[in-house]
DNA sequence: TAATTTTAGTAACGCGCGTTACTAAAGCGA
DNA sequence: TCGCTTTAGTAACGCGCGTTACTAAAATTA
């Protein structure tokens, strides 16, 4: 016997009220009076009930869904960042809850194929949408984004002018390159996340000349490689690094996955980090604090990023006036001993 | 200009058929005669006036929302376990996809508070749950499986008849005291993941004895130690069992986060794993194959309980005939060195 | 040819709610 | 008392679709 659903109708009844009353008395309706007595009778009503409305008769018939849709994009930073998913849902899934708010999610594997994620749009699932990892070849994106649809990108994306939650990139590593400065080092090489067309790649090598440039250090093309989110190309841009014969006494590697074949080839030549290399990371990723030795690294704030992101995002989707519509975070050094910080403080 | 949303009487029109003739092409209605042309005529149709069916209106005429709920609860075995949700999630994603459904998802965090998804299931967002890392002190949960609602956890809990989808924690935990036992220790202890109210404890601990047993090795109470989660329980633990007059040649830690606290332990007291003490961990986190040295350990296939579930689950929201709704999915042995089995096979 | 079945399609209802336009009653000053 | 405003509430429409019950025409059978 599974009880017929309760409608509002059941609730108007009981109140000996009508319907519409109802509607009005539960959504809160500001510019409709209804007497503290009849408002309290609802809700008693409705309590007792144990009332819900339906999801899809309220977004039918007010043409919103209050779901969010997070689009996942597979792609080599987010998988190889291991926390970083989790901790993102984390805050966005905090945020919407507050806000009343729903989410959905849709994985995007082939990339080829990005249009799963307009069927929601178009099938009106969801009322705004936050890509995380957003890829420059998606052409529907863009397409959504001048219809006016609700966006908001976890990363960034330069031909369009969308909104974004995103780290200051350029001041990650331009913090990250001063601190080895600040250690004493003169000559610091760079190895890449990723090749340049990727916007933190560049971003993040910017903040590395923007360092050195603030203090007087020259930059040496020789001092910077590329890597690819990997692990090898690190080793062989640091077997690169280390066959120079002015080699740098420090290096600025902008991924900790990269990091570690960088410190893996330098374990291999002999050399010791940081006495004789000093290694800063970045991304922070759960793995840093238990390699040897625990690699210094910029720490993402993710959980911060999907709270930013989902309060925008809900924010552009009730139509609310926002200043910030393109938001840089803050992110923090984290001093393991890779950098040789703590070897200097202990020996001074 | 936001041209108005196409309706399916907008296709009709266009195809010159009524708007129930729409509805019976589009959903490839079995029952009812179509002739091929006037089929192609409607498919053209939408085609050309880009038809989407508005799923609000779709979920209130036929009482299903093709949206299955995610329900993450944050328990510490998930949170350590790092990169099992984003597995889980692409399996998920995957058969949902193929299937037609959608994914909603409500991390909870505060358990006292399980309710934030039962209004999911009452507003009817959602045909039905998986539930990961299911709390036995949830007393929705039972409530809603007795409702006839469909349910699937990914995990276990003993109390009420539940669908679950697991990993088959006593053979996995078997497998690894075999693959000791195979390596020649007789005396082989336990630090188990967490304590013994744990389903997955207490089966990891019965598959550590079978495997004794089956061997004709003693079973000593001295050598079972307890984790929980965390690598300093794991510390404590290792302590405890090197501190015995005859202490383990190998142990058997069931979780990989706990075996590091353990391998930790072993190196202050200078000795080494695994030619002192053999390990073998529990998780296969990403980590396990970075530590020193690279640890052997049981691998998850979250990636695989994703897809089972969802096909489990939509399985039964379809009413279709399941045969098996307890679902035990068998593990590997991942070996790397810290269970000393490439040793042997490089000295022999 | 008439009776029956099959084929191809339609009219109309209802899903449960938000919302607009309207009304009846009460309050109020002159 | 009358006209006017405010208060408290309602009737009715529409959101866009699935689905049932029905029908007209064509095909088949007797």
């Amino acid at each position: 016997m599974p009880r017929k659903r309760v409608t509002s109708q059941d609730v108007a009844e009981l109140a000996g009220v009508s319907r519409t009353t109802v509607s009005f008395v539960l959504n809160n309706v500001p510019e409709v009076k209804i007497s503290e007595e009849t408002r309290q009778r609802v809700l008693k009503a409705a309590r007792q009930l144990n009332y819900y409305p339906a999801s899809a008769a309220r977004s039918l018939a007010s043409g919103r869904t209050n779901v969010i849709g997070l689009v996942v994009c597979q792609s080599p930073n987010s998988i190889f960042a291991d926390a970083f998913l989790p901790e993102v849902i984390r805050g966005l899934g905090e945020v919407a809850q507050e806000r009343g708010f729903r989410i959905l999610l849709q994985s995007v594997e082939d990339v080829t194929q990005p249009s799963a994620y307009i069927a929601l749009v178009r099938e009106k699932y969801i009322d705004g949408l936050i890509v995380s990892g957003p890829r420059s070849d998606d052409a529907q994106l863009p397409r959504l984004a001048k219809e006016g649809f609700p966006i908001v990108l976890l990363g960034q994306l330069n031909e369009v002018n969308f909104n974004f939650v995103d780290v200051d990139n350029v001041g990650a590593a331009r913090m990250a390159t001063e601190h080895l400065i600040a250690l004493g080092h003169q000559r610091i090489g760079l190895i890449t996340n990723a090749p340049l067309q990727y916007t933190a790649s560049r971003d993040r090598l910017r903040g590395y000349r923007l360092a050195l440039e603030a203090h007087g250090l020259p930059y040496d093309d020789n001092l910077v490689r590329y890597g690819n989110f990997r692990e090898e190309s690190g080793y062989e841009a640091m077997t690169q690094l280390l066959a120079l014969t002015e080699r740098p006494t420090a290096v600025f590697v902008a991924c900790d996955l990269v990091a570690f074949g960088a410190m893996e080839a330098i374990k291999e030549h002999s050399l010791a980090v940081p006495e004789d290399i000093a290694i800063v990371g970045f991304d922070d990723v759960r793995l840093a604090n238990y390699v040897d030795p625990p690699l210094t690294t910029v720490h993402l704030p993710a959980y911060e990023q999907g709270r930013r992101a989902a309060d925008l995002l809900i924010s552009l989707i009730s139509g609310e006036e926002v200043e910030e519509t393109q938001i840089l975070l803050k992110t923090k050094l984290v001093i393991r001993e890779s950098c040789g910080a703590k070897l200097k403080s202990a020996s001074s």
